[in-house]
RNA sequence: GGAGAGUUCGCAUAGUGGCCGAGUGCGCUCGCUUGGAAAGCGGGUAUACCUUAAUCGGUAUCGAGGGUUCGAAUCCCUCACUCUCCGCCA
């Protein structure tokens, strides 16, 4: 959510900046404003009103004034319903509008999407290469056919070498994230309506979750959990930053996509994810900013696979964030780069939203704090990429070395049996 | 699933319809005192919104929402959470 006061001031800079991302059709503010004043003005007759009340109320009153207040207690509830109205239409348009885009994200939407940073070359194969799928069923480590008999399409077990390989994944990020000094948190992995509107998941994918009869739905990613840890709370300014990292499994209906172009575990409805997260000062985010994105790059070209880094343009940036940038591992078999982290800054959106904030000691003002968010990293997408990159021409393949020291025996090549 | 007890200002507690946005103790903080400290004494110590240049002031908030009432922390209803006992339990 953005700052009511602060849209009033910059009224053309923000819209200059919203106008990168939004339809000019959808960017109404001065429908915005004149809630705010009609909202104003209702507030300043009921509580001129209230006061008088609050005042006879102090003692009791003779029966001539409990006549008047009778009277006025009506008049208090009448205005009172309209402001809910005027404030229920005020908060919904308000919580409608996106992040203002940072100064350096560009208009527009996925075609203007750049590319920042690659790592590594391209992997060339003196063979012809096999697809994830092919290799992980004869190295029988994933198991997509019994997984669609207990589960449905979308599912997939790990097994063996495969479900080692995918643990030692996450092992290698848990120990890099604590290394750097963030704080392991598993959370659990349903959550109520509640938290997944604070997180600004409601009510923009409610058909993508899934929810069970006890109006629980399954965390989609972790940062619907991380980013609802400090809500309502007001956080010493010495304790920040504050910086995270989950674990979870990851569910989504990705209902009615892709399945042909996207077979194996490119795309699923469950997978495991590690989320890096912090709560700043609001001066330091940007820094903080930086800071994720080159851990996120670290840990991805640890593993030595090859990928870039694009800097979302404005409209492919999701609605609470200021900036992104996402990493893209290179998938050989569909000749195209796909995500496996997200790296962003919501600013002070978020934590709008979530009431959030911190004491400032300087100006011993209360203040809302930054949070930025990124993977590190999504294992879904990786454990393809690893197949992928470095098979042999015997199917077998090479484990990332920073793997083996998280393997029996510190296996080095997953090879038929 | 059943029965009962709870949820008040950072913490602990007081408060059963108007003098309660809320007392007391602890904590924290400022000042006095002191060579310095402790003790002691005195002051301060929530959040949001409205108003204001700012202060002052006003309104709301005693788990959440609704109701009764001229007036609710206090009475009624619904819900959430915590604790105790019983039942069930892959």
């Amino acid at each position: 959510m953005l700052d009511i006061k602060y849209l009033r001031e910059n009224e053309v800079k923000v819209k200059a900046a919203l106008l990168k991302r939004m339809d000019p059709a959808d960017l109404d503010l001065a429908t915005i404003f004149s809630l705010d004043d009609k909202r104003k003005e209702i507030i300043g007759k009921v509580e001129e009103l209230k006061s008088e009340r609050n005042k006879f109320s102090k003692t009791k009153p003779d029966a001539a004034t409990i006549t008047r207040m009778k009277s006025l207690g009506e008049e208090i509830a009448a205005l009172d319903s309209d402001l809910a109205n005027v404030e229920a239409d005020f908060s919904d348009k308000m919580l409608a509008l996106p992040n203002i885009p940072a100064d350096d994200v560009v208009a527009g939407g996925k075609e203007n999407n750049k590319v920042v940073y690659t790592f590594s070359e391209l992997p060339k194969f003196d063979f012809t290469p096999k697809d994830h799928v092919e290799l992980a069923t004869t190295l029988d480590i994933i198991d997509y056919e019994r997984a669609a008999k207990m589960s449905g399409s979308g599912f997939w077990i790990y097994k063996g070498a495969g479900a080692l390989l995918e643990w030692a994944l996450l092992n290698y990020f848990i120990d890099f994230h604590t290394t750097n000094g963030y704080t392991f948190i598993i959370p659990p992995f349903l959550l109520n309506e509640a938290s997944a509107t604070a997180s600004g998941h409601l009510p923009k994918f409610r058909d993508d979750l899934f929810w069970t009869e006890d109006k629980l739905c399954l965390n989609a990613t972790s940062e619907m959990m991380l980013g609802n840890y400090h809500r309502d709370e007001i956080l010493s300014a010495a304790e920040l930053p504050h910086k995270y990292f989950a674990y979870s499994a990851c569910f989504r209906r990705e209902a009615g996509s892709y399945r042909k172009e996207e077979r194996g575990m490119i795309r699923g409805h469950q997978f495991n994810k590690i989320e890096m997260f912090q709560y700043t000062r609001p001066e330091e985010s940007w820094t903080a900013f930086d800071q994720m994105r080159s851990q996120a790059e670290k840990l991805l070209a640890g593993l030595g696979l090859h990928f870039q880094t694009s800097q979302l343009a404005a409209g492919d940036c999701s609605a609470a964030m200021a900036k992104t940038i996402d990493l893209e591992v290179w998938i050989p078999s569909m000749g195209i780069y796909k995500e496996v982290s997200s790296v962003s800054n919501s600013l002070d959106y978020q934590c709008r939203r979530g009431a959030m904030r911190f004491k400032n000691k300087e100006t011993g003002k209360t203040e809302f704090m930054h949070t930025l968010n990124g993977s590190g990293l999504a294992t879904s997408r990786l454990l393809p990429a690893i197949l992928e990159q470095f098979q042999q021409a015997d199917g077998s393949v090479v484990v990332p070395e920073v793997l083996r020291r998280f393997l029996p025996n510190n296996l080095s090549v997953i090879s038929l049996k």
